[in-house]
Parts: C-alpha cells; sequence; structure tokens
DNA sequence: TAGGCGTCGATTGTCGACACTTTTGGCTTG
DNA sequence: CAAGCCAAAAGTGTCGACAATCGACGCCTA
C-alpha cells in the first residue's frame, strides 16, 4: 500500500468559516516546508486529516491556485506549485517593481511612528543577526519589506506583496538558512531606511535595487542547487 | 528522443470544468455591467439559471473573491464589489507601477513582430477612434495596454495586469463612453509606443505617466458621478 | 523479455440533502 | 400610523454519495 495522507499532524477544526482556516492552514503547510514543491494535495486525505468534508478544502485549494502557492492539474488534483529559476526570476522582477514604488510612496508619506516602526524592525534584525538566528532572519526581512509596503498606503500594494512574498517562500521555506552571512542582510537593509528617511527617489530605488538584487542572487543560487535538471514537460 | 503523440495539432478538449465556465460567465456578466456594483450574486440562483448544482458555482465565487470582483459577506453571501474613489486609486497606482516596468521591459526585449503587433493595435484604435466606435475604442485600448504587458515577457506581470484591468472594468462597464474624444485617446498612445521603440525608459515612464494619468482622470471623474455620496456601511 | 492492453482501486467532479442563519413579511401593540 | 416582534421563507455552510476518470498493476502477445 501506498503512502497516503501526508504524515503533517493537523489539529481537528471547529466550524464556521473552514474555507479561510484550511487556506491558512496549507498555506503555513507550504510556507514552512513540510508540504514540498510538487507535493500532492489530496483533497479527501487533507478532509479527513482534518476531519472536516471535501467541499472546503476544495474551495481552499482553489483559492491557493490563484495565489499561485497549488497548481490545478483537471481530473488529477492540486500539487503544490514547483518554481524553476525562470519563476524566481519573474518574481524578483515584480518584487523590484512593487517595492520600488511602494518605498518611494512609503518616503513621501513618511510619518514618524511608521519612521520608528521601520527602525524597531532593523534593529530586531541586526539583534537577530548578532545571535545568528538564521530562521528568525528571514522573518524579519520579511517583515521589513513589508512594513515599507504596508507605509505606501494602497492596501492592494500590500495583497500583491504578500502574494509574491508566499509564492517565493515556497522555495526558501526548504531551507533554514538563506543567507550566508546574515549580518551582511541587515546592513544591506540600513542605506534602504536612510534613503527614505531622506526621501531621495533615486537613491531610494537604487539601495532597493541593490538590496533585492542579493537576495534574488542567494535564491536563484539556491533554487539551481534545488533543481538538478528536472526537465521540464510541457 | 521522446517520441510521445504524433505532432497532429489536435485541439484540446474543451474540459467539462464547469468552474472555470462559470468563473467566466459571471465575470462577464460583470465586466460589460450587467451584474451592477453591489448586486447579490446569490449561489442557488446562479446554479439554476446555469442548470447546475452550487458547488462550481461556490468555487468560481471564491476565485472572483480573490480576484477583486466580488466580496464575500460570511453567512450572506457574495457581492458584486463597489469601488469607492480611492479604490481606483490604488487600482491607478498599481497600474502606473506595473506598466512602466512592462513598458521598459518591452522595450528592451522588443522583437519585429512585438513591434508590428504594437503598431498593427494602434492603426487600429485610430480607425476605430475615426468610426468613432466608443465601446470598441475602450476594449482596443485596454488590448493595447495588454500587449504591452505580454511583450514584457512577465507571465505573472500579465497576469497582474489582468486582474487589475478586471476591477477596473467593474466601474468602465458601467457605461459605454469613457473618454470625450476617441480621436485624443488613440493620439495619446502614439508617444508611448514610440518610446518603447525609440528604447529611452525616462521617456517611456514619462509618456505612460502622462497616458495613464489621463485615464486615471476620466475614471476619477466617473466614479465621483456614479457614486453620489453613498454612507459606507462596514 | 519488452511493450501494449485491460482491469481494478483510488480520486476527482458534481450533485442533492440537511441544519442553521439571515431576511422577509405580516401581525400585534403602543 | 409607526415601531417592534414573531414566524415563515430563502439562502448559506457543510456533508455524504455517486458516476466519471485517472494511474497502477498484472496479463497477454510478439
Amino acid at each position: 500500500m501506498r503512502a497516503m495522507s501526508p504524515p503533517v499532524g493537523l489539529p481537528v477544526l471547529a466550524e464556521s468559516d473552514l474555507v479561510r482556516q484550511v487556506a491558512r492552514r496549507l498555506t503555513d503547510a507550504i510556507v514552512q516546508g513540510r508540504l514540498a514543491p510538487g507535493a500532492k494535495v489530496a483533497e479527501a486525505a487533507v478532509a479527513r486529516e482534518l476531519g472536516i468534508s471535501r467541499a472546503p478544502v476544495r474551495e481552499a485549494a482553489r483559492l491557493l491556485e490563484s495565489q499561485g502557492l497549488l497548481r490545478a492539474s483537471p481530473r488529477r488534483g492540486f500539487f503544490v506549485r514547483e518554481l524553476s529559476a525562470r519563476d524566481v526570476d519573474e518574481l524578483y522582477d515584480l518584487r523590484l517593481c512593487v517595492e520600488r514604488h511602494a518605498a518611494v510612496e512609503a518616503a513621501r508619506r513618511l510619518t514618524p511612528s511608521l519612521r520608528d516602526a521601520l527602525r524597531r524592525q532593523l534593529a530586531l534584525m541586526r539583534e537577530l543577526a548578532r545571535r545568528d538566528d538564521p530562521v528568525a532572519i528571514v522573518e524579519a526581512d520579511y517583515q521589513f519589506h513589508r512594513l515599507v509596503c504596508e507605509a505606501a498606503g494602497n492596501a492592494r500594494l500590500l495583497r500583491l506583496f504578500d502574494g509574491l512574498a508566499s509564492e517565493l517562500r515556497i522555495v526558501i521555506g526548504l531551507i533554514g538558512r538563506l543567507y550566508d552571512d546574515p549580518e551582511e542582510i541587515a546592513r544591506t537593509h540600513e542605506p534602504v531606511l536612510e534613503a527614505i528617511e531622506a526621501g531621495h527617489p533615486e537613491r531610494i530605488v537604487a539601495h532597493i535595487d541593490h538590496h533585492i538584487g542579493v537576495a534574488r542572487r542567494e535564491v536563484g543560487r539556491l533554487v539551481q542547487s534545488l533543481t538538478p535538471t528536472i526537465p521540464e514537460i510541457p
């Protein structure tokens, strides 16, 4: 007999609003790497594990599909999205596009409380880097960028950023350690914040470009090492 | 060599995927203005009308919700999204952000066939403007911008653009005539294409900004006139 | 022995049903 | 006559069931 349901221990859910809860749990499982890229997400298995019926699971899967976390294969089910090097390229292109805009906009609207929030986040990153906590660093990194997008004051932009980040986390979640030198990644954020505080669009864009370029190379390298020439079947 | 199915060009069968079909029908109804903003989309009614059960309708509705076309109110159902002036602002902010990037990228990758496609689309717009076909003008306008995004060679960017365009069509679909002067809207596209062909990023951005600014004002004006101080009930 | 074919189990796509909630419409009451 | 309340109706959230389809395994054939 073949191993059926994933061995991921998911607690049984309470009633009402099951779809969102299922979507969240599946998202967590994916971005945390417990559901690997390419893994099948069988509705029946998930439903059994959560103690619910298949209907809410299906709806949640559709949601995640539209977010790019799952891939739907008609009559065959849902699978965790596999990201090629090209996918990562596309995602970072969009991140660049979105975060440039967000940072410039954030600078225009910067309030003292927003500025303080960004400073605190940066301080947290430095602290985590000093303590060499690679998992927390990645999370803090993400939160810093999210704060910038939040500061831009465009709810849709924030949702867009969240979507891009989720997809990238499919690959980032596969490893605990994203950066060789955590201190460096904390340092590369400093000029970004400085540029935002100073409010020079050109400098903001330049530093964002540099910083995201670094992350892009890291993740690109990672994807290379993870996909040892898997032939694509179109 | 992989000897698979013969290269005989057989069309893929129309999968009996009800969810996509329902999603498409609902989308069409919304962007064509047959379903007005705020209108209730009752699953049971839609299912009855289409002669199917509620399950596929629910899944389709979830899809449209994640695309921003519908709004879900727990235990009360789905409603066509109502766009405030602020929503339109957000959408145009993102359009600006996305299309600047797309145009610059399109210029970098411009091939003769792409260039010709853009020229043909522009010629079509001029022709439609001359014939004063306001509905077709809006569609051709959309297609021109979509081509630019397609030319950027980033599938996600294109999907993103489609999503923004869909949402905007909620309001645009309410009227047949978007622009006072169709000829003008055709003319404002010309410098955009010229800048892309010339490949000057600054000029591209400048012209995109100007052109989208025009559309933004038009739609903004429209939204103002459509929402005569409707009190928001959160 | 390698490759194609048919059968079987497993899973998806869709459906109808049931409980509970919200809305509607009428009736009572101040 | 308006406001409030109660009951009926409609609609959502969820479930279990059934047919259609896919993948895997084993068998048959060349």
